[in-house]
DNA sequence: ATTTAAAATTAGACTGATTCTAAATATATG
DNA sequence: CATATATTTAGAATCAGTCTAATTTTAAAT
């Protein structure tokens, strides 16, 4: 599904020169990878390619955060910063019980329409934290 | 308003022994501080008080956390952790023109009723950033 | 193809926020 | 008062991330 060459695409796409780096980075992230840290990250890395700087780690996805092919996301449970390929607007839930963090559609969450007359709002943040319901749970 | 005796009183009764050191950085939360970084209260600790550890501003600070005295914030705004008085459940807007932030009624956010089905949701993190409205802004 | 310029990668030093350590001091209890 | 316990302290250590300056790779121009 994601051969080098539709990887280095596209990253040419959004104007980003796809070195093997560059490649092997984002192909991971497009294929494997759910929110990684960068540590993450680097392990893939250290099995998967000859040999890269954990700089080139941090260097390559600062030059995706730029080019609006990832997402950064600093969130409150953790102080890793986690990398998204969803780059649509979304929120987040994190499941306490997996360590997973789910991506939520932006419309679960409604705010007040009196906000929108005191501010002028330019980013939501949500980070939702709890576990996820089995089948035939009790949801009071 | 807030006299050390006061101040000592609501530290015995949350279970935290009264010393000078976390009187006085009790005392500057309640009444001086919005949302103050550590370094914020080191630099007002250093005017006000006759010698602390910065590791005794950690301390403090981690033991009003426990004690549930104080909220520690780690908002995607900033890289420093802020401390916030306000223990009760709340969101905040985050001034970028100013850069202060501002406490909103959890009530401003809806969920919806849905996600309660797929979820357990044990806490909510919202954090809104943009600029505040001027008196006859237009806003579409 | 060769020179030259620009971009990317690298190792390792550095930073800033926070935590840890182990000693010193203060407080509480028998 | 003696002694155990809690608190404070200075400074070392840690951790994620950034910076620096040199090297390597890639692209552009002869």
């Amino acid at each position: 599904m994601y051969d080098t060459i539709t990887v280095s695409r596209q990253l040419k796409a959004a104007g980003v020169h796809p070195t093997a780096q560059r490649i092997a980075i984002y192909h991971y992230l497009l294929s494997q990878a759910k929110h990684p840290t960068v540590e993450d990250i680097k392990a893939w890395v250290d099995q998967n390619f000859p040999k890269m700087s954990l700089a080139t780690v941090y260097n390559t996805l600062r030059t995706f955060v730029e080019a609006k092919l990832v997402k950064e996301l600093k969130l409150p449970h953790s102080s890793k910063t986690v990398y998204d390929t969803n780059v649509r607007n979304h929120h987040h839930f994190f499941d306490e019980d997996s360590g997973e963090l789910i991506d939520l559609d932006p419309a679960v969450v409604t705010l007040d329409p009196a906000l929108k007359r005191k501010y002028l709002i330019t980013h939501i943040h949500v980070l939702l934290r709890g576990t996820q319901r089995r089948k035939y749970d009790d949801h009071a």
